[in-house]
DNA sequence: CGAAGGATTGATTAGTCTCAACGCAAGTGG
DNA sequence: CCACTTGCGTTGAGACTAATCAATCCTTCG
């Protein structure tokens, strides 16, 4: 099965034809885009977006110019659903690695929620869950210090790549530079790259090559105060791919 | 017109009677909340809330005690939809203030929603809203110093406040103690107590008996790198009581 | 071979936390 | 009515975390 099929399936038993329905649908949507494109400028009119493989964020600037990427977005999410009413919308939606995107409008939308009650209803789970992230975020940013920062956001990107059966072994990607992890967790590159040295310095993970490989992941996730109950909030994702 | 309606119409026009059913429908499900009571504790299956009147934060824990507030939602504010689908919720809702609650069935907000496609798109805005709010916390903690979140969160409280008439002259409610304050923006109450004392020799505000006096609110908003667009995404709130 | 983008290092400074004490005002019980 | 308690705000000193500024070192790629 495909990470977009895994993904919508985690919290919404759909049929066989429901979900070759909902393939057909992304597929015919869905369009390549190349590392660094911007999918949304501030400014435009928000759209909703279905993620069909690579990564994309988005990020939020300051007047003076400091940046925050606020989400990650990986393959099978779906996300800023209804943002079409806003006529500019204050952020950036940037790709980081190369992929495909389905871009929806609102009548594709509305189509899509008519197809069936179960994929409406895997769309309501969808913003449940983005929501529990964003908070988690928050806590990350406002509680933790540095290197639980970066021990904890390692552990969610592997957790949740590892849901759509995209990481291998103890092993995933991890395309960002060290500069725009640094945006993501809210730091400077410099003091991220101590982090990282001490996280590999303890055995804990290793960062090469833009792959992560988990070594310690128990060590990890202590570290960095990781519960994943924010990322399976109805307890049922996959037992059969329990990570680490 | 009550903060509650004036909330809910601030991005849909709604006829004189949708908006008396609407007051009606909040209103028989108003009950009354003291200050400190947990509307929902961490483990509990979700709810979806209609504020009515007083302050309720959304709190999260983490494992060893650390204490982030990660919502805030005042008059008029209609959270956690479809959260009753949550069995089990990360979080805890708590009210800072006496004040008065309707909190939902799952029924209830399906003939809410019913009741008119604008109440169904007000929530939607609802969400969007919210969405955009928690986008601009994360950039608060992950980019701002501390002397900018402390001005930042105070022009953003002033100004929902203000949109919903709760702000007179250039005052507004600020029943937070420092600690809770603190909690809010991911800093020490010690350190936050300087930054306010800061504030306060700058003369840009002042906070004395919790209520905050804004002195200099361009001057606030400057410190605070604020910029309003994501309070008011459609760029429509209301004209007639332009803040500071 | 040279250029460029990232990663790494070192030295210094600024920002924030920690811990501990003290002040003040409101409430409580004798 | 006073002594005591309690919760919150304020102050100070010192330690530590993370930012800053620059330089250097890799790779990769043309």
């Amino acid at each position: 099965m495909n990470p977009v099929l895994e993904h919508l399936t985690r919290h919404v038993r759909l049929s066989v034809s429901a979900q070759s329905e909902f393939a057909t649908f992304v597929q015919r949507l869905a369009k390549p885009i190349a590392a660094d494109d911007a999918l949304l400028e501030p400014g435009d009119r928000g759209k909703t977006f279905i993620l069909v493989s690579g990564w994309i964020v988005r990020e939020a600037s300051l007047a003076d110019g400091r940046r925050q990427i606020t989400a990650l977005f990986l393959p099978g999410d779906i996300f800023d659903l209804h943002a079409d009413l806003i006529p500019e919308c204050g952020y950036r939606l940037r790709a980081v690695t190369d992929g495909e995107v389905a871009v929806l409008s609102r009548s594709d939308f509305q189509r899509l929620v008519a197809a069936s009650p179960e994929i409406a209803e895997a769309l309501t789970w969808e913003q449940l869950e983005q929501l529990a992230n964003q908070t988690e975020w928050l806590t990350n940013l406002g509680q933790r210090k540095a290197l639980e920062r970066v021990a904890h956001f390692f552990c969610e990107v592997f957790w949740r790549l590892n849901a759509i059966g995209l990481a291998r072994e103890n092993q995933c990607d991890m395309p960002f530079t060290q500069a725009e992890l640094a945006e993501v967790l809210g730091m400077t590159p410099v003091h991220l790259n101590r982090c990282i040295q001490e996280l590999r310095g303890r055995r804990v993970v290793e960062l090469r090559g833009h792959k992560l490989r988990v070594i310690d992941g128990s060590r990890l996730a202590e570290i960095g105060l990781f519960d994943p109950g924010y990322l399976e909030l109805d307890g049922v994702i996959d037992g059969s791919r329990e990570p680490v």
